[in-house]
DNA sequence: AGCACGCCGACT
DNA sequence: GTCGGCGTGCTC
């Protein structure tokens, strides 16, 4: 009888909209547990470069494959899964929804570190190395060998690189077979960005005491004492130890192992709370949720306003479901609020916390995934992909703040972090918990028709009152001054609250200097040389900088049309508006806080405690101040241009407009004395900058739902984006028209299915050139997602009929949040 | 992705 | 006539 073939279902980390089945390895008895990853051969052989492999992701079990030869894994890369088998069909979910490579989507989830690659090794023979000496190769063979002869070993990207033009593998395979260069293969395997260090420890201690052993008894005896030391430190005890540990090693006395390291990403000590008594609406809010826990799933909006105490109820929350044996997911939008979050968190759960953000190095996330992973930390707080934290057990997801537009990914898988949390809670039995002063349309929506439960908090904590909202109309101010960016009043309030110490924040949604520069002569823009976009002066820094590539040119600079060196810096940015702060306010800390003063590791938090200690009068942001930050001494608010976002080419531009507003505004006044806000505006009477100055997240609802539901936009229809880029014009524009005209034949086609699906465009997108590439859109819209998708799958995966214009890439972007 | 196979222009 | 360019298709 032939002993029982088992198979594996394996993802593979490939661009492959589908599973492969593979063998286990000789010596793996049963079989592999789901998550565990391996690699794998994948492709034909081929006689010059051998068998390829790739990394991949075991699934689970798989039945026998019909009439198909069936390769077996090469290596298993971990002793015990990286992630819960629970989280396979979420990760199967999201490759469906996104219509993404599953293999792809685990990759995304993991952090960074954790890959393994198969890189192809190039060397020169000997044979190939005589040949190049002696000169008796055709030039075109000189081109790769002499490369090779000079580095060594190369790949074949990287002999490309040296080269300075592709070389083609049918050159390669020809010089292999020549016998002039041989190939390998090599699996580097990423160190899982775990450090490792060698660690010494005693085995047998029966070496004579006399002097030729000196030096190696005093190892032995240095070990006897310490037990099981780092090598390096022993090398700093024990003069030349290093020399001698092969000696007793090798004659047993000791054991040298590798050990992995863990870094601990927390600096400081968090001194434990007492968890503070509730307000009445909080402990409703609290009741609700533990009520639904037991029906299982269940997503609640915690729509509470600024100040009014909703990480409590997250704390309360977190506790109860930590209480049920489950772990605890929560979500911020961005690094610059984990700490806050992570404070109060580490203040009631100390050591059980763990946290997963870009702050981070590469190895310290290693750490904290494998922590979480291992059932170490059975709450985890984070950004974004920390949605993909490899908890067991979650009870309960946590979404802070979320409106935040910084919770949908923007490139490679485009995920939606938010709507994530409600998938894994619904795949997991947890409650999702989504919390925001200013929710999502999408979500208020979403309680409209039942499917979110509503809690509020209506009140701030301790009954301090809301912030009184002033409007200065700056088309009234205007005539002032041109660079009016202080107005009177405003100016004359700063100055009040700054001569009785308490601190002032200026809000100003534009970094740099200035964002349009132009000519003095000839009135031209300076545009990015990439993009079609004006550049931003940055004049601490003394260069221009686009702001979407990155491409920067001096601020020495001649204007192009007329060579002219008079540019004049005109546009708003935070750093014009700090140095206009510092010559009115001469005697003020001033301080500014944006993605180009917090840049660096550990300054945001530095900013963030000057700020609590008292040594900052006047702090100047960008967006980044207005996001959940709790600044208690902060008691005026000042809104420089509250219409920077309203004229965004975007269905969300008075979403976003109305939310940054209100939320800023509740900054102030949190602390005892009560806080007030002066917003300056071209538009007093825009209905989001009016509800913003009433902190009306109803009466904005309404208006922009009626809209919405007019235009036909979310949360009406849904929304398939897809993105037409490439670096040559004319193939773009090509190959977007193409993609139109498969899409209107498929509407025709399959009219019944099909004609729900609308098809706006392909239009040139409203950035029509970044980072050199150009740029085209198509929008597809439908009530149904469900048809929308499967319209979208037939757009990419049916052949296309024709050739399609070579450079072109193709991104679809499900449930866009940004369309420019 | 990465690599092999297959079909068309510039060289011996 | 081949060599080598790039479009097309497949990966258990």
């Amino acid at each position: 009888m032939s002993r029982q073939e088992t198979y594996i279902e394996v993802a593979v980390s490939a661009p492959l909209h589908h599973t492969l089945t593979y063998g286990l390895p000789a010596g793996v008895a049963e079989t592999l547990p789901p998550g565990t990853r391996v690699q794998v051969p994948f492709g034909r052989p081929s006689t010059a470069f051998g068998q390829r492999s790739v990394m991949g992701y075991v699934l689970g079990p798989a039945g026998a494959p019909a009439g198909m030869a069936i390769k077996k894994v090469l290596d298993v890369l971990d002793e015990a899964p990286i992630f819960p088998a629970a989280m396979i069909p979420f990760f199967r979910w999201i490759a469906d929804y996104y219509i993404h490579p599953l293999g792809e989507v685990i990759k995304s989830a993991l952090p960074a570190g954790l890959g393994s690659r198969d890189r192809l090794a190039l060397t020169l023979t000997e044979t190939g190395k005589k040949a190049l000496a002696n000169g008796a190769v055709p030039a075109a063979w000189r081109r790769v060998l002499a490369p090779l002869a000079e580095a060594g070993t190369l790949d074949l990207p990287a002999l490309s690189r040296r080269t300075g033009a592709t070389v083609s593998t049918a050159l390669v395979r020809r010089l292999v077979s020549e016998g002039l260069v041989a190939s390998r293969r090599r699996v580097r395997r990423g160190a899982g960005g775990l450090r490792q260090e060698q660690v010494v420890s005693l085995v047998k201690d029966d070496l004579p005491r006399d002097r030729y052993y000196a030096q190696r008894r005093a190892i032995l005896d240095f070990l006897a004492e310490q037990g099981e030391v780092p090598v390096a430190r022993l090398a700093a005890a024990v003069p030349r130890a290093r020399g001698y540990l092969g000696f007793l090693e090798k004659n047993g006395f000791v054991r040298v192992t590798r050990r992995s390291l863990y870094r601990d990403p927390f600096g400081e000590a968090i001194r434990p709370d007492t968890p503070p008594r509730l307000t009445a609406e909080q402990a409703v809010a609290v009741d609700s949720v533990n009520h639904a826990v037991g029906e299982g799933f269940g997503t609640f909006l915690l729509n509470g306003v600024t100040g009014s105490g909703k990480t409590e109820v997250y704390l309360r929350l977190a506790a109860d479901t930590l209480a049920r044996g489950r772990t605890v997911l929560v979500l911020v939008p961005e690094i610059a609020l984990i700490s806050q979050m992570e404070r109060r968190f580490r203040a009631r759960f100390g050591e059980r916390v763990a946290v997963l953000h870009s702050g981070l190095t590469g190895g310290q996330r290693c750490d904290q995934w494998r922590r979480i992973a291992r059932g170490e930390t059975p709450i985890v707080v984070g950004v974004r992909s920390a949605i993909f934290a490899p908890l067991a057990d979650p009870g309960l997801i946590v979404v802070d703040e979320e409106h935040d537009s910084s919770y949908k990914e923007q490139r490679g898988l485009l995920y939606n972090a938010r709507d994530l949390a409600v998938v894994r809670a619904r795949l997991a039995g947890a409650v999702a918990l989504l919390g925001s002063a200013t929710p999502s349309v999408q979500s208020l929506y979403n309680v409209k028709n039942g499917k979110f439960r509503q809690l509020r908090l209506t009140r701030r904590v301790s009954d301090r009152p809301m912030p009184r909202i002033q409007v200065v109309d700056l088309r009234r101010a205007a005539g002032q001054d041109p660079e009016a960016l202080i107005t009177a009043q405003l100016r004359d309030a700063m100055q009040r609250v700054i001569s009785r110490g308490e601190q002032v924040l200026l809000f100003l949604n534009r970094r740099g200097y200035a964002g349009f520069p132009v000519c003095g002569q000839c009135g031209r823009p300076l545009r990015c040389r990439h993009c079609d976009i004006t550049l931003t002066l940055h004049r601490a820094a003394r260069l221009y900088r686009c702001h979407y590539c990155g491409f920067t040119r001096s601020a020495k600079v001649y204007c192009e049309k007329c060579g002219s060196a008079e540019i004049k810096p005109l546009g708003l940015g935070t750093e014009k508006l700090e140095a206009h702060v510092r010559r009115l306010f001469p005697a003020a800390s001033v301080v500014r806080m944006d993605a180009d003063t917090t840049a660096a590791r550990g300054a945001t938090v530095q900013i963030l405690k000057d700020l609590r200690a008292g040594a900052i009068d006047i702090l100047i942001g960008t967006q980044m101040v207005a996001k959940g930050h709790d600044f208690p001494n902060i008691t005026l608010v000042g809104i420089i241009c509250a219409d920077l976002s309203l004229n965004f080419p975007d269905f969300r531009a008075g979403e976003r407009t109305f939310q940054l507003l209100a939320q800023v505004a509740g900054r102030a006044g949190r602390g005892d004395v009560p806080g007030r806000v002066i917003l300056q505006t071209y538009n007093p009477e825009h209905f989001s900058i009016a509800a913003a100055r009433r902190q009306d997240v109803a009466a904005f609802y309404e208006t922009e739902t009626a809209f919405r539901s007019q235009l036909g936009y979310p949360p009406f229809s849904r929304l398939i984006h897809l993105r037409i880029s490439g670096p040559d014009a004319d193939r773009t524009r090509r190959r977007a028209e193409m993609l139109g005209d498969k899409c209107r034949r498929l509407r025709s086609e399959e009219d019944a299915f099909f004609r729900d699906v609308q098809v706006l465009g392909p239009i040139e997108a409203s950035l029509p050139r970044l980072g050199g590439r150009f740029r085209w859109q198509i929008l597809l819209r439908g009530r149904s997602a469900d048809a929308l998708h499967r319209f979208t799958r037939r757009l990419i995966f049916d052949k296309d009929t024709g050739k399609v214009p070579a450079g072109t890439k193709l991104e679809v972007d499900v449930d866009p949040v940004f369309m420019m």
